[in-house]
RNA sequence: UACCCCGUGGUGUAAUCGGUAGCACAGCAGGUUUUGGUCCUGUUAGUUGCUGGUUCGAGUCCAGCCGGGGUAACCA
């Protein structure tokens, strides 16, 4: 599936440790989870831990599930759920199974009440603001709840409530009892439930309180017999109470190990900050094509597999690390070259009259579909004397490493014929309107028989016969490369990432169906939008241009 | 000021139980080419955060220091 494969397997600190388990029988099989909160989309962050996940359990033979981690109902909605699968698939990966933490209230319940059995929870008639304020602070230790000392019967009765419905939100919650002095707050009577008078997704009106992710991601991990729970260096600190809730039930114990998330320059990975571009219609939704969401980049015509073979690519470490864009770039490319099919397209176009020849004649002429891929074949593409070419590929003076159309000077027009510039039309300001020129017949196909080379093949399209279609052209959506570190991260919003232009394709072009994907040559590689292409009437979006060496000098001199 | 984690060329990431630094991308320079794309070749760039220590030998072990990140939601 990979492109660019990888010849040594992956060696990384999880992938050892695994080994190391498995070699000394603490584990017998291997298993991981991909556990989202159905609460927004998944973004190219996600695609991280996917693969990982994925790619570990496929490496030792093992399962990987699918966890919708909706504890939450107060922030999770259906839509998600399912745009998280659809996603999911999408990416290539199939998961052995498909579970919910929702499914798992009534056992969680039960190891509640066991705990309150044994002395190690209680419940708390502290409100939020009295519980935050007796947790301490980071250097200062906490003091206990006055409800802290209740009889386990007490808190029993209180939890049986709790469940039934006598009380309001936010009046009483179910807490661990460990030690409001630990040097890790996380250690500090951590909350168990919240009361929620909320309708879940999943379990409708059947609960009233709704387990935190402590309590719920462990045991999660405990039932469904996960060896290796994988997560974000953020987690570490909650390590020790995953630990303690396994060992205090007496229940299988994974084993969680975390890695550093995916970082990726102009790209951001928060969905709170993703949901904030959203809302403000800072972008014209989740599958913007300009969002780093894997809808987005799909609609901006990433490939899965480009998408895999980078995140394969980066690795997993614990250090906290940014990728260069280009990196992502390169993945994207090297997929897409070898398998989107060329056509010819003019973005910028400025008339080329070609007056040798015949009047209202047309010819067609063959034109390589992919260059990297024989069997992707041939197709006809119609010339006349009436073309369109770039106004880039012509300059009335040009420097000497100018290598395309100028006055007196010949180029190639690609598959089609060597072509001479004689002259051109100005406007009343001086700008060019049209170029002309003189094609040699017996150049037809490209090659001269006389075996005169020429300096450049540029790309064309035949006037009467071009189709004019909606092309998207896409920018960073941020001015900087780390948005996140911004004051304000909405006040570095590329204001030109989005440009619309009437574009003139070759009328292949006509019959492409959204999910295609095309290189424009000389250009960009394009994704024809499944969302608002009409048959006859297809929209492009400019998923990556392709290197421009021209370009990149032509920038260099211009300081 | 508490606890935890991390620190290898521009960016990332490797280096079996310690044996003197590899790979990818980027950069630069050539070659090929009916895409100034692709492809091929060559090349620049790291005193492995610092200082000590152990050792015949340390990126790998130990100590201290410096730097970066995470953690105080009835979020996940």
């Amino acid at each position: 599936m990979s492109t660019v494969p990888d010849p040594t397997p992956p060696t990384d600190f999880i992938r050892e440790r695994i080994r190391s388990d498995l070699q000394s029988g603490r584990v017998q099989r291997v298993v991981t989870r991909f556990p989202p909160e159905p609460n927004g989309y998944l973004h190219i962050g996600h695609a991280k831990a996917i693969t990982l996940n994925f790619s570990i359990a496929q490496e030792f033979g093992g399962r990987c599930h699918l966890r919708m981690d909706d504890t939450n109902p107060a922030a999770e909605d259906q839509e998600y759920v399912d745009g998280i699968q659809a996603d999911v698939r999408w990416l290539g990966f199939q998961w052995d199974a498909m579970y919910y933490a929702a499914d798992y209230f009534d056992q969680l319940y039960l190891w509640a009440e066991q705990l309150v059995q044994k002395g190690l929870a209680y419940v708390d008639d502290q409100d939020v603001d009295a519980i935050a304020a007796t947790r301490g602070t980071l250097t200062a230790p906490g003091t206990d709840s006055p409800f802290r000392g209740r009889t386990p019967a007490e808190n029993l009765d209180l939890l049986r409530r709790m469940k039934a419905g006598e009380f309001q939100d936010g009046s009483r919650v179910l807490r661990a009892k460990i030690d409001m002095a630990h040097a890790n707050v996380h250690l500090r009577d951590p909350v168990l439930y919240r009361i929620r008078h909320l309708p879940h997704q999943r379990t409708g009106n059947r609960w009233c309180i709704y387990p935190m992710y402590d309590w719920a991601h462990g045991q999660s991990d405990s039932i469904e017999g996960i060896s290796h729970s994988l997560c974000t260096l953020e987690f570490e600190v909650h390590r020790p109470l995953y630990d303690w809730f396994c060992d205090a039930l007496g229940i299988q114990k994974p084993q969680q190990i975390e890695f550093a998330r995916l970082n990726v320059e102009y790209l951001l990975t928060s969905k709170r900050r993703l949901l904030q571009l959203v809302e403000g219609g800072v972008v014209d939704g989740w599958d913007d094509p300009r969002m780093p969401t894997l809808r987005g980049l799909r609609r901006r015509g990433y490939t899965p597999e480009a998408l895999v073979a980078f995140c394969k690519h980066v690795g997993v470490a614990k250090f906290n690390s940014t990728h260069e864009f280009g990196l992502l770039e390169f993945f994207l490319r090297d997929h897409l070259n070898k398998t989107a099919l060329r056509r010819m397209a003019v973005l910028d176009p400025l008339r080329l009259v070609i007056d040798n020849w015949p009047a209202g004649q047309v010819e067609m002429v063959d034109a390589q579909n992919n260059p990297e891929d024989p069997t992707a074949g041939t197709r006809q593409v119609p010339f006349s004397g009436e073309l369109l070419i770039e106004r880039d590929d012509f300059l009335e003076n040009p420097p000497k490493d100018f290598f395309r159309l100028a006055p007196g000077r010949e180029v190639r027009l690609r598959f089609g014929f060597f072509v001479r510039c004689t002259g051109v039309d100005k406007d009343a300001t001086g700008k060019v309107t049209a170029v002309h020129a003189t094609y040699d017949p017996a150049t037809r196909g490209g090659n001269a028989p006389d075996g005169r080379k020429v300096k450049a093949t540029i790309h064309w399209v035949s006037a009467p016969h071009a189709l004019q279609a909606e092309v998207r052209l896409f920018e960073q959506l941020f001015t900087v490369p780390d948005p996140a570190a911004a004051e304000n991260f909405l006040a570095v919003v590329n204001q030109n990432s989005k440009r619309t232009v009437s574009g003139w394709l070759e009328p292949s072009l006509r019959d492409a169906k959204g999910g295609e994907r095309f290189q424009f040559e000389r250009l960009a590689y394009f994704y024809c939008d499944h969302k608002d292409s009409r048959p006859g009437a297809p929209v492009f979006h400019r998923t990556v241009t392709l290197k421009d060496a021209w370009a990149k000098a032509q920038k260099k001199a211009g300081g």
